[in-house]
DNA sequence: CAGTGAGCGAGCTTCCGCTTGACTT
């Protein structure tokens, strides 16, 4: 059938095919046969160099490509079995980057022409690749083009950028078209909370004995009441009515399945189901997909092959019968995606577990999970509503029961969600009424609630909103929030809430009676909140630079790389329209002169000196200082600074406040003769004492610290001291067995040695046996001693 | 690891998207 292959059998490696992943080469081998070598370009092989800006503006924008250092290597490997081959087969992803990888790829191994073929396959079975092999194409250079627009304008913006920041606000901060983005959702998103004011208003809740005298109807007054007022005059009402059963309808409802996992959606319902953070899901991923047991992880489309539709379709039918199953084809809807990969999905589906960590186990089989509901049937539901009049007043009361028809996909997976209120409201099943029936009251509760502030964002919010305004990409959703906590923009925080009272108005026996409860509001844990750095950085970038800082920027250039992918636009013309507006404004925004920092905001004076007192953002973060510079006069007092301690910010904090600051570092006391100091240091708050610093813990505060607390942390921290020391030998006292971060190490004249997981009590180990040890890791590589900073 | 910062100046920092190791004291 495909004589082609079997032609050249003796000629060994007649073919090259360069892919991008090294799993994805493994794989592919095997459907190609001796004919075909199969290596891989582990992602892009060139770039612009990362120390220079590396673009020649005087030059039309020619960019300067060069090969990393990592990659030198492997290139000269590819391009010495490109050389050896008769045809090479470039055959990365059919995106727009995938077509640059093969464009760099034929450029930098300078592949002839003649012998050069461009393919792609969507799916990695033996009929995609061989039907991909007969049906090559040459390099799109447009699609090329389009990519080298995008990489352009990133470096442009971020390489131009950046060093403003570094004038204007801090050292080695960035700017980015995705990460600043990212930083001006957090930043609005905190200033949202700040400004909402919750609304109270009154939901009624009444609980009615059915004819029966026994069966119990539980029914929620359809609209709240605003007020207090409103509360008693409807419960006075209440208090004498007649409650009649006025309606009972039913309506069927369905519900169906998500569609199968993105790299976005995999990261928000790990974060959800399984706690994982964006970056530990991917890791695991990884690891699942280098074991062969998912497909790729890096995706933004939603759409399955063939084979796996067929799989699915044979499991579900196999395990729930024919009525569970439905073929379904998603469609992505998001914006800016490439889909050069499938979604998400167990490579065999009939494979229910797999080896590996618990992680990996619990990851693949939401994976499956997902996969199989995906194909499955709607679940079908009823709601009843039963309306019930209330004599006297036009308001009704509601009770809505919903009960389960049939599963469907719902017996397989149930998607999660991120609204915290949204509390699995189970309405069971309503008990049997007619209408006209009379119910007899056996209490109501009217209790205030209040409307909720937006919520912070966690890393998986974040990253489904980015990918909502189509920012970043599959393969920097994790990396862009490193970075932005990186530079200290923002910081996952835990908020302590707010007490807040509330009222609870009962009737009871036909009786009214008000109490006051309380409740905590507004706590948060691990939530992205913005710094001081990020939000002055963000106001500047606001100012100077909306339209980079546009919620719709990428958007706006995606439509302008596709119309160079479609030959209607030349890049350089595209890069030339961007940088003619925005170099005009980066150039006068360098030039601005201000008498102030960017963000600094003076609070006023203080009454002992008289000196003004300012907060801003310092070259080691936010700071408070007391007194002006005076630059003309060298002989005036220089000013004095003081870091702001966690918690505080440089946008609310007091005059008062600040001027504490200075009050550090203080003297506690004295024990055992020695001085014992509180302040704050490159690591947070700490006390000194006999040349040991200690942290002070989160609940206390340098301050106000006492002599006594401060003692309690000497003696605990000699505690653990004591603690880390597994054993010391007395005929070698270089020696040391200690219980470090990662378990337990031999220490020897200042280097390291891990303890191998055989030794079961470290703390027994013998002289001999930890010589051993170390005379065994020095065969191997010598473990890096870590690089201490020396003290002059 | 730790009380940093306006004296001066050189040299450094930085983007987004493809992909995995080599590190783990």
């Amino acid at each position: 059938m495909h004589s082609f292959f079997n032609r050249n059998i003796k000629n060994m490696q007649k073919n090259l095919v360069i892919v991008e992943s090294p799993a994805k080469a493994k794989t592919i081998e095997k459907f190609l046969g001796k004919d075909f070598k199969v290596m891989s370009s582990y992602g892009h092989i060139r770039d612009l160099k990362t120390k220079e800006f590396s673009i020649d503006i005087e030059n039309n924008y020619k960019p300067e490509y060069v090969i990393p250092d990592d990659k030198k290597k492997l290139v000269s490997e590819l391009k010495a079995e490109a050389k050896k081959a008769e045809t090479v087969w470039l055959a990365s992803d059919e995106d727009r980057e995938g077509e640059a990888i093969s464009w760099h790829l034929a450029e930098a191994l300078k592949l002839d022409p003649e012998r050069t073929k461009r393919i792609v396959f969507h799916e990695i079975t033996k009929n995609a690749i061989l039907h991909a092999v007969e049906t090559p194409r040459n390099i799109d250079i447009n699609l090329v083009n389009a990519q080298q627009a995008r990489r352009v304008l990133d470096r442009i913006v971020g390489f131009q950028l950046s060093p403003i920041l570094w004038k204007k606000v801090k050292p080695a901060l960035s700017a980015g078209r995705v990460q600043s983005v990212a930083v001006r959702l957090i930043v609005e998103r905190e200033r949202d909370i700040h400004a909402f004011v919750a609304e109270a208003s009154f939901r009624v809740i009444a609980e009615f004995i059915l004819p029966d005298g026994l069966a119990l109807l539980k029914a929620e007054l359809h609209k709240r009441l605003k007020t207090k007022e409103e509360v008693y005059a409807f419960l006075r009402i209440c208090e004498k009515a007649t409650f009649s059963v006025d309606d009972i309808s039913t309506k069927p409802l369905k519900k169906s399945p998500a569609p199968p996992f993105t790299t976005s959606t995999l990261q928000q319902e790990a974060a959800r189901k399984l706690g994982y953070s964006v970056s530990q899901t991917m890791m695991i991923a990884q690891r699942l997909y280098e074991s062969g047991f998912i497909t790729y992880m890096r995706t933004d489309s939603v759409n399955l092959s063939d084979l796996a539709l067929g799989a699915a379709k044979e499991a579900i039918l196999k395990t729930y019968g024919e009525r569970y199953y439905r073929f379904r084809r998603y469609s992505t809807k998001t914006k800016g995606a490439q889909e050069a990969h499938e979604a998400i999905r167990p490579t065999y589906i009939d494979n229910e577990a797999i080896g590996g960590t618990a992680q990996e186990k619990r990851l693949y089989e939401l994976i499956r999970k997902r996969t199989i509901a995906s194909q499955m049937a709607d679940a079908e539901l009823e709601r009843t509503t039963i309306l019930i009049n209330v004599s006297g007043s036009k308001e009704k009361f509601a009770a809505v029961g919903e009960v389960l028809v049939f599963d469907g996909f719902l017996q397989v997976y149930r998607e999660g969600t991120d609204d915290e209120n949204e509390k699995e409201q189970e309405n069971g099943l309503l008990p049997p009424v007619n209408v006209n029936d009379l119910l007899k009251l056996k209490d109501m509760v009217a209790t205030e609630r209040f409307t909720q502030r937006p919520p912070r964002y966690t890393e998986a919010s974040l990253v489904r909103r980015l990918e909502e305004l189509g920012i970043g990409r599959p393969s920097t959703y994790a990396p862009t929030i490193q970075t932005i906590q990186n530079r200290e923009y923002v910081e996952k925080a835990d908020k302590e809430g707010a007490e807040r009272p509330y009222t609870v108005i009962a009737l009871v026996n036909h009786k009214l009676s008000e109490t006051e409860k309380r409740e905590i509001t507004g706590a948060d844990r691990n939530k992205l909140t913005p710094t001081d750095t990020g939000m002055v950085v963000n106001d500047f970038l606001m100012t100077y630079f909306p339209d980079v800082l546009d919620y719709n920027f990428t958007a706006n250039v995606e439509k302008e790389f596709d119309a160079i992918a479609e030959d209607q636009m030349e890049w350089t013309k595209a890069i030339d329209k961007f940088y003619k507006v925005f170099h005009p404004i980066v150039e006068k925004t360098a030039a601005v002169k201000t008498e102030h920092k960017v963000g600094e905001r003076e609070l006023g004076t203080d009454p002992e000196t008289g000196k003004p007192v300012f907060v801003k953002i310092g070259r080691f973060g936010p700071v408070a200082q007391l007194g002006a510079a005076k630059v003309d006069d060298k002989d005036a007092p220089k000013p004095q600074f003081a870091s702001l301690m966690k918690g505080q910010s440089i946008e609310n904090i007091t005059l008062k406040e600040a001027l504490k600051l200075f009050d550090l570092p203080r003297t506690v006391g004295e024990s055992e003769g020695k001085t014992v100091v509180a302040g704050i240091g490159r690591f947070g708050p700490f006390i000194r004492h006999d040349n040991k610093f200690i942290s002070i813990p989160k609940d206390k505060s340098p301050l106000t610290i006492t002599l006594d607390e401060a003692e309690g942390l000497i003696a605990e921290k000699r505690a653990k001291e004591a603690q880390r020391s597994f054993k010391k030998f007395d005929e070698e006292p270089d020696m040391e067995i200690l219980n470090g971060r990662f378990g337990p190490y031999i220490a020897y004249k200042g280097s390291n040695y891990k303890i191998p997981k055989t030794v079961k009590e470290p703390k027994e180990l013998t002289l001999e046996e930890a010589t051993k040890i170390i005379n065994e890791a020095g065969k191997k590589p010598a473990a890096k001693k870590q690089t201490k900073k020396k003290k002059s």
